[in-house]
DNA sequence: CGGGGACTTGATGGTTGTCAAGAAATGTGG
DNA sequence: CCACATTTCTTGACAACCATCAAGTCCCCG
């Protein structure tokens, strides 16, 4: 299952390894590679200077970060211990083709300008119980698919991930559990009990967006 | 002072025209080519199922629009009359290197990404009156950089594009008005007094993003 | 001059941020 | 393995902010 062991052997010198609350780069510095999430998972964040956070993105294996030729608008963290696989700037194409026949010439920049219209659409949500439900349907969608999950990131992070306070985050989980759409069996691990009432929550073009429901219900 | 003139002859048939409101390419179509704004502007607009409106972006002159391989994902809408420079979809150099020296292999697309971290930027400020401010420093640096600006688009679209609604969108400029950092000659003629208090309204470092104080208080 | 659309403004209620405290989970040393 | 310290998460009370509902004003155009 581990992706590390897709890639020949003579490529595993672009491999690179980080603990957790690592630094993979950091805002304000040069460029000079991407990388695509082998296993594990990072978060991008960007700093401002009266002390605020905004992440950016989470991302996942099967994922780039760091596409940034002019240099580093933001800095990437390891949330887990997490493999990359490190890429030349000007080559673009991704090591891993995970979705079969790429999309195009330029897939991994491709990537990211999806991951933002994504990231866009949550922060359009009106309601913090909404955005809440996009993301959980979201990370399901890009993990495993299946509606048991565990969350990599601290409920601070999902916060500055959607722009609420971690109060607010932790309250809509508990009026989702209230609801009986989700389960918390612990702060970090949740089941989606109910992911086609998430999804009606989360609009339902947003939900297409996350891959529909079919994979939910597996 | 018309950008079409930099133009050589044997290109004008690339060149499009939109009227007001005419639809540029409609969401759920096919993409076949992305444009580049001579003069005049444009939104991209996300319609959901349930009637909201999402506004994912405005395109000034010299801005890209249409950059999705895959299908519209999004509707272009002129919001004034407005040329366009059509390109296709596998040329990604831009016509008018405004900027000078192009920003790499990918300028097109790395515009495209540009303005996503700033739309993603804009809506993480906390406060409605911030987005505003936000907004106009944006629109001013984006369009000559003076500090008397033209707004094209309504209050709605304002709305839409912050994700607040009309009337707070409103509240907001007579509030920046009654605290002496614009003045309203007309709804849509915004007089920018105190650039570097919208700034520091807006966050040092999305001002910086904007292009710094230097331009507007030319 | 009259009509309609866009904008502004007021009153009110719902949602979220803030402040504060308590509960649960995690880690450490005995 | 347990007690304790620390961090993370949850929950409550209150205040601030924004959306909603509803008028009212301004401006453009016929």
């Amino acid at each position: 299952m581990t992706r590390g062991d897709l890639l020949f052997p003579e490529l595993r010198c672009n491999l690179r390894e980080y603990a957790r609350d690592q630094t993979i780069y950091a805002q304000g510095g040069g460029a000079d590679c991407w990388y695509e999430v082998i296993h594990g998972t990072a978060r991008i964040c960007h700093y401002y200077p009266d002390g605020r956070r905004q992440i950016m993105a989470f991302v996942f294996p099967g994922e780039v970060l760091g596409l940034e030729r002019a240099g580093r608008h933001n800095s990437a963290e390891a949330l887990t211990s997490i493999q990359l696989y490190r890429h030349a700037l000007d080559d673009l194409s991704l090591r891993l083709d995970i979705d079969g026949r790429g999309e195009g010439d330029h897939p991994a920049i491709e990537k990211a300008l999806k991951a933002a219209r994504e990231s866009i659409a949550l922060l359009g949500l009106p309601t913090a119980i909404e955005r809440v439900a996009a993301f959980l349907l979201s990370v399901a969608h890009r993990t495993h698919g299946g509606p048991l999950l565990y969350l990599p990131m601290s409920r601070a992070d999902i916060a500055d991930y959607l722009c609420l306070t971690m109060h607010t985050v932790s309250r809509s989980m508990s009026e989702l559990a209230r609801r009986g759409l989700i389960v918390l069996d612990a702060p970090q691990r949740v089941r989606l009990l109910a992911p086609e009432k998430l999804a009606h929550l989360a609009g339902v073009e947003l939900a297409n967006m996350f891959g529909g429901e079919a994979q939910l219900v597996a």
